[in-house]
RNA sequence: GGGAGGAUACCGAAGCGGUCAAACGGGGCAGACUGUAAAUCUGCUGGGCAACCUUCGCAGGUUCGAAUCCUGCUCCUCCCA
């Protein structure tokens, strides 16, 4: 049973969160719902019968409250001595940001969210992050309350990094679940790049769902290697089969060996997942283009001056080959089969421009 | 309602009339070392090749000159009621 927040979306949930959070508009809220909801199909199956999974989304049963009703039904049944006492609460009341009454509301709507989903499925048990640990008991005890259910919660640790810090948040390169704001490649190449060697067993043991033993195994033998398989797991996971072999027959091209003409099939093929942009063919011919100009045209620099100081430093590469002269030209002499020019910034960012007309 | 502070680049935070595209820290990017890791070290980090242009909440004003002074506005925080 997976429950979308569509209710508590527009009140923000205190726990853990050092802020008070921006309210979103109606519309925003909306699009995440959605969007969460057609996520979650990769991960839950909605249509198996009997034993589907549901998606439920509490704005249902929490629009038809007046605030008057909320008041005497539930919160009538929450003492405000033990709501404060809550370490989400309590952190932020000694925070210096504070705590508005409305995000100080939030437990009792997630709370009522347990004792509905009861009443309706016979749900017993909330399973949440770490962090939700206060909402998870606050619901328990509503529902001992109202309907004198015993109902049932459990919390799993969030994932965090050997320091401490949380995982995926401050990197640029945040990861996405949804293709169209990280592609299967870029995902994949997240876990090789961005976990560190201390943290792989970890999310290896929450993330997959390879036994343990296995994983043992794994974290025995090269880390490079259970990196991979780790990158290997979450793409298959997140992206499908399809989406993983995409990712990988890219890694190999780039992070093989040189790249020639001899690939350009391979390229041809992975086009689409990797980062791409186009170029004129007329463009290329005669003296043809300068790097600064292509390197701009992809999504690679975001200004001239970004990609020249690259150039400067020497991290900028074209088809493989350092560049370091800013007025280095690109003509048609550089396309791989005829069809395309690698473009690389630093050691591990790739570019595929695409020569059409 | 009364009073006191504040709003600076991705974030935090200095600057309080010229030498400010703005110290410092974090983050990010690039290089070296490696293993597409971490740690470490180095360089860069508004746009532009440059002249120069656009930035310090918003709108005006004072001044040869404003992030810095004045006026109004918006938003935030705190204290009192």
């Amino acid at each position: 049973m997976a429950l979308v927040g569509g209710a508590t979306g527009m009140i923000g949930d205190p726990s853990g969160k050092s802020k008070e959070r921006n309210l979103l508009s109606e519309e925003d809220l909306q699009k995440n719902v959605a969007g969460i909801g057609e996520q979650m199909r990769q991960f839950l199956d909605f249509e198996t019968g009997e034993n589907s999974a549901v998606l439920v989304n509490n704005f249902d049963w929490m629009k038809n409250f007046s605030y008057i009703d909320f008041l005497r039904d539930i919160g009538k049944n929450f003492p405000v001595n033990v709501m404060i006492a809550k370490d989400s609460i309590k952190n932020r009341l000694d925070s210096p940001a504070g705590l508005s009454y409305t995000e100080f509301s939030y437990m009792l709507l997630q709370a009522f969210d347990f004792v509905q989903l009861n009443r309706d499925y016979g749900c017993e048990l909330q399973v949440g992050g770490q962090d939700q640990w206060g909402n998870v008991t606050a619901g328990i005890d509503l529902g001992r309350r109202m309907d004198g259910k015993k109902l049932f919660g459990m919390t799993s640790p969030l994932l965090t990094k050997s320091d401490g810090s949380k995982m995926g948040k401050t990197e640029s390169g945040t990861v996405w679940l949804s293709p169209e704001k990280t592609s299967p490649y870029n995902f994949f190449q997240y876990w090789v790049q961005k976990v560190d060697d201390a943290d792989t067993g970890k999310c290896l043991r929450y993330l997959t769902e390879i036994p343990h033993q296995e994983i043992e195994a794994i974290e025995a033998g090269d880390p490079r290697d259970a990196k991979k398989a780790l990158a290997a797991h979450m793409t298959e996971l997140v992206h499908g089969k399809s989406g993983l072999q995409k990712a990988q027959a890219a890694t190999e091209i780039f992070f093989g060996k040189e790249v020639t003409d001899a690939e350009s099939e391979a390229l041809q093929s992975i086009v689409a997942d990797v980062p791409n942009a186009e170029v004129q063919r007329s463009a290329l011919e005669g003296d043809g283009v300068n790097v600064i100009d292509a390197f701009v045209e992809s999504p690679l620099a975001k200004s001239r001056g970004e990609i020249r100081r690259t150039l400067e430093q020497g991290g900028a590469y074209v088809n493989n080959v350092r560049v370091t002269n800013v007025d280095h030209q690109i003509t048609t002499k550089d396309l791989i089969g005829g069809k395309m020019i690698l473009l690389r910034s630093g050691k591990k960012k790739y570019a595929i421009l695409n020569v059409v007309g």
